[in-house]
DNA sequence: TACGCGCGCTGGTCATGTAA
DNA sequence: TTACATGACCAGCGCGCGTA
């Protein structure tokens, strides 16, 4: 096993809060996300082992149940979720040191080369907005797979002017606290964008096309096309009452020299009651449906489905615990 | 008047993710 | 490579002020 470089670890102040964070937004989110937390690796890498520990630990006292963790490639998250039961022939259950061994060789089949000729870029720190996109992105494309990449961009950027200012600040608060990491981990980094000269512009200007969406269409963020409730965080499943909870892809943030492969497994520490209980965001279906069909005729792709404010959003009805593919799982243990 | 400095504004890049 | 969102951060510019 190796470790991290000394220089890269967080001060245990800091992992405590961000592991705080978390464990906090991991609650809000339980409840639709069949009690399953996700933490993507390199936040794992940065809170590190023992509170990836105490989250495994939390949640087990949460839910009354073993807790397993293992690294999800499809997501680049370790899933934290109750040790299944498997039933029939082969394994009843998952010796936790194997699954260790396992998540550990699973994550190294992909790490990156490891001889590398140039330097790898040292990525800026991506700000809330970013950390907001990536926690909503795999949920509104998984609830809605035909939306393109630039019309999620467009929904997330209208949902985050219309979030709630707790949740807002709550990313902001995590884009800090990676800046500063950032910043620890690579003190000479300086910022250093090419000169407009030096590359070609990028098309049209932002300004020009803010201004075509906004002469084509109405402001989204008022109060009429969207709901107050305290989060729009919410493409899990839906009824016919509405749209509840969330999958927990939680900012996720890539430092290039972080590899998390033997982050992920230890023993469960004693028990540590959770700090917050889980609550609930809903969203009602037509407000979703509306706003994605303003997008869609926004930007001038309407769409049999999503064209009409009215239209009906069509969404499965699937958790995010349900994709598991066990049998992989497993036979990655063996 | 000429020069240097500091401040604020503007405009650009780039951080994320992925289809086209 | 581009598109698309927001926000951080940089360079460049203009302006006002102080000093020689």
């Amino acid at each position: 096993m190796t470790s991290i470089p000394q220089a890269l670890k967080p001060t245990t102040e800091s992992s405590d809060k961000l592991t705080e964070l978390l464990w906090q937004d991991a609650l809000r989110h339980l409840g639709s996300t069949n009690n399953e937390v996700l933490l993507p690796v390199n936040v794992i890498d940065m809170i590190g082992q023992t509170n990836v520990n105490k989250i495994k630990t939390r949640l087990g006292a949460l839910i009354g149940a073993s807790v397993v963790a293992f690294a999800d490639e499809s997501i680049n998250a370790v899933r934290v979720m109750r040790t299944p039961a498997f039933s029939g022939t082969a394994i009843s259950v998952a010796s936790h040191e194997v699954s260790c061994e396992s998540i550990t060789a699973h994550v190294k089949k992909h790490e990156r080369p490891s001889v590398t000729v140039k330097a790898a870029k040292v990525p800026r720190p991506p700000n809330a907005f970013i950390l907001y996109r990536q926690h909503h992105h795999p949920k509104l494309k998984e609830a809605h797979p035909n939306l393109s990449n630039n019309e999620i961009s467009v929904i997330l950027g209208k949902q985050w002017k219309a979030e709630s200012e707790h949740i807002r600040v709550e990313f902001r608060a995590l884009a800090d606290e990676l800046k500063r990491k950032h910043a620890e981990a690579h003190p000479d980094y300086q910022y250093t964008p090419r000169k407009p000269s030096e590359k070609k512009r990028r098309t049209s200007s932002r300004r020009n096309s803010k201004q075509t969406v906004e002469n084509k269409s109405p402001d989204l963020t008022t109060a009429s096309t969207i709901s107050t409730s305290p989060s729009i965080d919410t493409y899990g499943p839906i009824n016919d009452t509405g749209i509840e909870g969330t999958m927990n892809i939680f900012t996720e943030y890539n430092m290039p020299e972080i590899y998390p492969s033997e982050l992920i497994c230890s023993d469960i520490m004693p028990s540590e009651l959770p700090l917050l209980s889980a609550d609930h965001f809903q969203l009602d279906t037509e407000t979703l449906g509306s706003l994605i069909g303003q997008v869609h005729t926004d930007i001038g792709k309407g769409t049999g489905v999503y064209a009409s404010p009215s239209a009906h959003v069509n969404l499965t009805d699937r958790h995010l615990g349900e994709t598991v593919n066990f049998s992989e799982f497993i036979s990655d243990l063996y």
